[in-house]
DNA sequence: TCACATTTAATTGTTCGCAATTGAATGTGC
DNA sequence: GCACATTCAATTGCGAACAATTAAATGTGA
């Protein structure tokens, strides 16, 4: 007889799956990130491209999603958002036509000084030491890339 | 003068950001149980709350939204979804009228035999040990509650 | 050169995720 | 019993996220 917890059952409970803890986890740092972010008036997938695009600018879409793991359906119309924000500026590459160069724009690059207090704000929040916060970034890296691994077969 | 890689960017970089790892690796988790979860006709949300349905079955929409940390603008067109491809019945309480119950219905039942094969999948996918996967699941969950409790201030 | 495949971004349609608002039901203090 | 706040789901609007398709530019082989 199937009893309500039985050990069959144990894979499919919620609070096992390590998937749900990254889910969760990933919707627990948006929260905390949103109010930090509207001050510099970013979401936070926009944020993520503005941090590619600080450690190096001038660069097609295609490598922002590669940095990302993003693709052109997401990134196209984020874009034009920060370029409507006037963050960035879209031209076509004149060495390859099918190319679209994303580049800062002057308020894009001032938006630097005023993004270094986010990560200050998210370590106070996390209530972890910066050592502890870097190992489990290092195997959550190595889990996603295994994960990544079996998509590309 | 600020050099490309300067000390005082490091906390800016991308690969620096414990939230971009659990950011990406949802997505990654996301991609893997794709096709998994379309044999069940399921997304992964939709799986989530199958979930928990599973676990203790005719609750208000209000104690799903609690377990998975979503709100009802997230959960009423879902379920209304879920209803669509009659895995689950809403009802309203009649000990409170304002609350909608969630009950499964005998195929949402049925459904939870196939979705067996899932969470082992998703194992071998990991290419990790079950202790190892446990350890890191306890950690995120530690993060994540943390965060949350940032939240609520 | 010319047919053909590949690369790249844009577009379309569906589903999440959340903030803000609405409206109904319930509970509370007086 | 009645004004008032609270609770709950539903709704609206916007921004991701991605699959699938489209269209243009480029590369490749015969």
């Amino acid at each position: 007889m199937p009893r309500k917890h039985s050990a069959a059952d144990a894979p499919l409970r919620l609070d096992n799956q390590i998937c749900f803890a990254v889910y969760s986890a990933a919707h627990a740092f948006n929260r905390v990130y949103k109010p930090l972010l509207d001050r510099l008036g970013l979401t936070y997938p926009q944020y993520l491209v503005m941090l590619v695009l600080w450690e190096r600018d001038d660069v097609p879409v295609r490598d922002i999603g590669e940095k990302l793991f993003l693709d052109s359906g997401t990134l196209t119309p984020l874009l034009k958002r920060l370029e409507a924000a006037h963050l960035v500026k879209r031209t076509r590459s004149r060495e390859d036509e099918r190319q679209v160069l994303i580049a800062l724009t002057p308020q894009g690059h001032a938006l630097k000084d005023k993004a270094r207090a986010v990560p200050q704000s998210i370590l106070a929040a996390s209530d972890c030491s910066v050592s502890e916060l870097v190992a489990m970034k290092d195997e959550i890296v190595a889990l996603r890339d295994r994960l990544n691994a079996v998509i590309g077969e």
